[in-house]
DNA sequence: TCTGACTAGTCAGTTTCTTGAGTATGATGC
DNA sequence: GCATCATACTCAAGAAACTGACTAGTCAGA
């Protein structure tokens, strides 16, 4: 019961189909949920079958009809309710953090390679992130637009982002840099 | 698949009853993994089903006997073929981000407070994991440490979790205020 | 002496998530 | 002219995770 909130929250802001709440789940709510596009599709029909969400079929000409979803009075109220309960501590799993964690016990060349990969992505998603912000808060400065500002809420959530993307970049980046330092030091010393 | 990974780099270092590694899970670990100790105690069951732990039973007197595992050369062999595998992007879940997403669309009294919680659990779990590292690299300096130390794995992992809980706490503050500035704002204007 | 916390687990049932495939149409690129 | 991508979804099977309860002994404190 935990994928149904990320659903409301993210269609509180328009009418999503499945199709573009699954690019939205990539893209924005991706900062702080992930969830893959048959997850959503089932969540969305579970959602308006609760009457927390209302359906209407769009016809379109040139591609596949859609059906767009938004959040009804009902969908907003457990929304509210939800805000009240105490929110579980947020969570990571990351493959990438546990081939860390066995560095040194392990070889580790493939390692330095994933995290600058890694690295690399991170920089690009900040990069869309901080664009995207630059977006919503269309040409306001910040304090101005988080002050009097209409939706503010995927703001704070994408500011978020970019910091957790920056942070992965450095940490990435400066690991990797440890890995190599000791992988050359014992090459030397062999 | 993917757990079991985890449990063996957890376990690369010591050896653990399942008990252990569940405190483990809630301390260092934690900031790469999640897990609740039923989940544990199954994948050890299974990983040692397959050879790639062995446990031993340890009696105790004064208190229940237990299961130490270790990692047998065919679990450090399976961590070494994961770490060559491409790893999945890392992903979070976060019922406070969500709440926050709905922001200004749902009354902000209650988020505002789990924010406030939030930093102070975040802060308290970056002070602990500090003087964890402390303890990890054991006097020394932390740049010699890690040119030299013998294990660093689980000190280069801890230092992504105090990065990351500092930045949580930034973050959580700092939004905090601006939803609070927005509520005294509304309340003049009304 | 009773309560609650700590050690050390086990079991069953359910929900949730992932994997992988399949349907159908139109547009775009080589 | 053929392949691939984008839109828009659906279905089913299996793996993983979560919830909640239960056993059982020890120890500390009220």
């Amino acid at each position: 019961m935990a994928l149904r909130h990320a659903v409301l929250a993210a269609l509180l802001d328009d009418e999503y189909s499945g199709y573009q709440l699954a690019k939205a789940f990539d893209i924005g709510v991706a900062n702080f949920w992930h969830a893959l596009p048959q997850q959503l599709y089932a969540e969305l029909a579970k959602l308006e079958k609760e009457g927390l969400l209302s359906g209407r079929q769009v016809l379109q000409e040139g591609r596949p009809n859609k059906r767009l979803f938004r959040v009804t009075e009902a969908g907003r109220a457990e929304l509210e309710a939800f805000a009240e309960t105490v929110a579980k501590p947020s969570f990571i799993r990351d493959d990438l953090m546990v081939k860390v964690q066995a560095a040194d016990r392990i070889g580790t060349a493939a390692v330095i390679a994933q995290l600058e990969e890694r690295a690399e992505v991170s920089r690009g998603k900040a990069e869309f992130l901080t664009e995207l912000l630059r977006t919503l808060r269309g040409g306001a400065p910040e304090d101005e637009y988080l002050r009097h500002g209409e939706r503010i809420g995927p703001y704070l959530t994408c500011l978020r982002g970019v910091a957790f993307e920056q942070e992965t970049r450095d940490w990435c980046l400066r690991i990797a840099a440890v890995l190599r330092a000791r992988q050359e030091n014992r090459a030397e010393h062999a």
